[in-house]
DNA sequence: TTGAAAGCGCTACCAC
DNA sequence: GTGGTAGCGCTTTCAA
């Protein structure tokens, strides 16, 4: 039984288990086993077949795997936005300790499109993802994800979303808010804006913390000074900030729902010579890269990216392994932290 | 043959061909055609199914597919570092671009490890994925990108590799860091030092981009110029800009070759009372969302985001549709553009 | 300790 | 036009 030694294999990394079987004379079947390190063959026949597959450059081929398997080891991950770094920093470190656990990541963003997101779900439940991670584009309108849920599919959510059914892994994005206009509170401030790009989005964690916030302290809530934004890009706070200044009340705090929404803000103040924190105060929310070297740095609300990852990443295996009967959906929050820099000071500092 | 009207089919999207055939009393293959679209059938034969498959909510399974015929229609995407906005930026127009084509994005990080790169494309190989379009680590060392395009695996490199028997879809480099040089020597500065982050990593396009400006216009040539950054971080240009200011000769203008490392170098700069430009010009490499808004905003060297993406995916799908026998590698190079902002001006105007 | 056979969901080939 | 049948590469019974 020598046939097969060194058999005209396909080029590429075509060998299968068959051409492992017939290079060591062993069946399909008890390669199969001793590539999986099954207890069951004699650790000298395991050595051998595995010496012969590595040999011929065997890579399993998952897809046969997870056909003939129920599992297939890939986990989707649906982002909204791609460019904002706090997304990819998650991105990142899910990805990271989904290769660890041997999982592979399928990935797609929504572009912040509700259809968009039930197209890639779709696609990724099409490829059999055994599970999925995502940033829904809605916080409220999510009746397509808690269906995928209730028919016991693993399914959790990186934002907090309303309906308890949903498992997810999230910041506390309203006590978050919260703190941060509470400290503009504490530096005296009473005329406090907000350039709000999460409700357009239907999100309004972080709109109610802002109102939380002031009526907390028994301040006026005053519509002209909530500016919804479009977008999550400089420019749009840039405008936003425009747009802001243009009204009746000169604010003298303003909390952006995000890091790049306020850095728009901080070069709008800049181009127009408006001082930042003497005349206003900005306030940013994630705590990005970029942040921490504007000028002036900015106050922001930290986003917890690694936390968020693993917690997630955990949490989402747990429900995996779960196959069958999901256990109750459980709604994991971390904890936001204020990081206090130059761009908020005492109201009427200048 | 009315049974399987409203069988107990397994509640989540496990509805398979078969159920269809059943629900339909056509047999599978029928309803593998129709869903497909095949003109053979009749088309009010393929409208009936299609009807019943819609109401059954069927989800046809891409692994089995897959495995049955010969495309898997997923794409492996390695990027070297998520954290960098370009990209990030080319992640996310390629992943809406394959989308489009009906390809999902398997993706991954090699976080610049070469070992971490080897894995993560073996995992794709693994499964099964139709092609790979891969940021390098390095670009010199790609013995196994090249070993796989030589066994006909579809595979495009997104950095400007030495090897010309690899498919790459880049930008030229080399002559934007140029570019960018040439652009401080018309200033009038003579003493130009480079942030070098990408030396390190074994990429030595920019470098050379950097000697080849010098050289041009008879400049000399000088080690104590010559910073080698580890990481592309911001704060890591930061250190590599008080390292350069330790030595002995001050130089005019600074070349980063990233933004990252032009914002930390800026970001140096201001906490140490050094002005740019009039102390001292600095010029980035990329054109992120940021460098607009730096203060002062950044000269650097445009990458084409869009260009990159649409141009690779374009390939590698020309590539994938040759299955067999690959065409010749081809390198499609993009023109850099350079940005003039106000982080450079002409020497001693301070 | 090992092997044969069935089957995962689908496509492809060849009948009818 | 439509329906068997075989087979993709693997795992999982069950036998020997």
């Amino acid at each position: 039984m020598d046939e097969g030694g060194n058999s005209p294999v396909t080029p590429a990394g075509n060998v299968r288990l068959k051409d492992v079987a017939t290079a060591t004379g062993y069946s399909v079947n008890t390669v199969s086993l001793a590539l999986r390190g099954s207890v069951r063959l004699p650790r000298e026949t395991r050595e051998r077949i595995r010496k012969v597959a590595r040999e011929l450059d065997y890579l399993p081929n998952v897809l046969a795997r997870a056909l003939a398997g129920s599992q297939c080891y890939a986990v989707g991950l649906v982002l909204t936005d791609i460019l904002n770094p706090v997304l990819t920093g998650v991105a990142q470190e899910i990805s990271s300790a989904l290769h660890v656990s041997g999982y592979s990541t399928l990935f797609a963003t929504s572009n912040n499109e509700i259809e968009r997101e039930i197209e890639v779900i779709r696609a990724f439940r099409s490829r059999q993802a055994d599970g999925i991670l995502v940033f829904p584009v809605h916080h409220q309108e999510i009746g397509h994800l808690v269906e995928m849920r209730q028919n016991q599919f693993a399914i959790v959510s990186l934002a907090p979303v309303s309906d308890p059914s949903m498992d997810c892994v999230c910041l506390r994005e309203r006590k978050g808010a919260r703190m941060a206009v509470e400290h503009l509170v504490c530096q005296g401030h009473r005329d406090i804006a907000i350039l709000d790009a999460a409700s357009p989005l239907g999100n309004f964690e972080k709109r109610d913390g802002y109102l939380e916030a002031l009526q907390f302290v028994g301040l006026p809530v005053r519509p002209d000074l909530q500016i919804l934004v479009r977008g999550h890009q400089i420019a749009d706070g840039r405008a936003a900030m425009a747009r802001l200044r243009k009204g009746a009340v000169q604010p003298t705090a303003v909390f952006a729902t995000s890091d790049p929404i306020a850095l728009g803000a901080l070069q709008w103040c800049r181009e127009n010579s408006v001082r930042v924190p003497e005349d206003v105060s900005v306030m940013g929310f994630d705590d990005t890269g970029y942040s921490r070297i504007s000028d002036p740095p900015l106050s922001t609300v930290r986003f917890p990216v690694q936390g968020i990852a693993r917690a997630s990443v955990e949490h989402l295996q747990r429900l995996i392994a779960r196959c069958g009967e999901l256990p109750a959906p459980v709604r994991i929050q971390l904890e936001p932290e204020l990081i206090v820099r130059a761009s908020t000071a005492a109201a009427g500092a200048g």
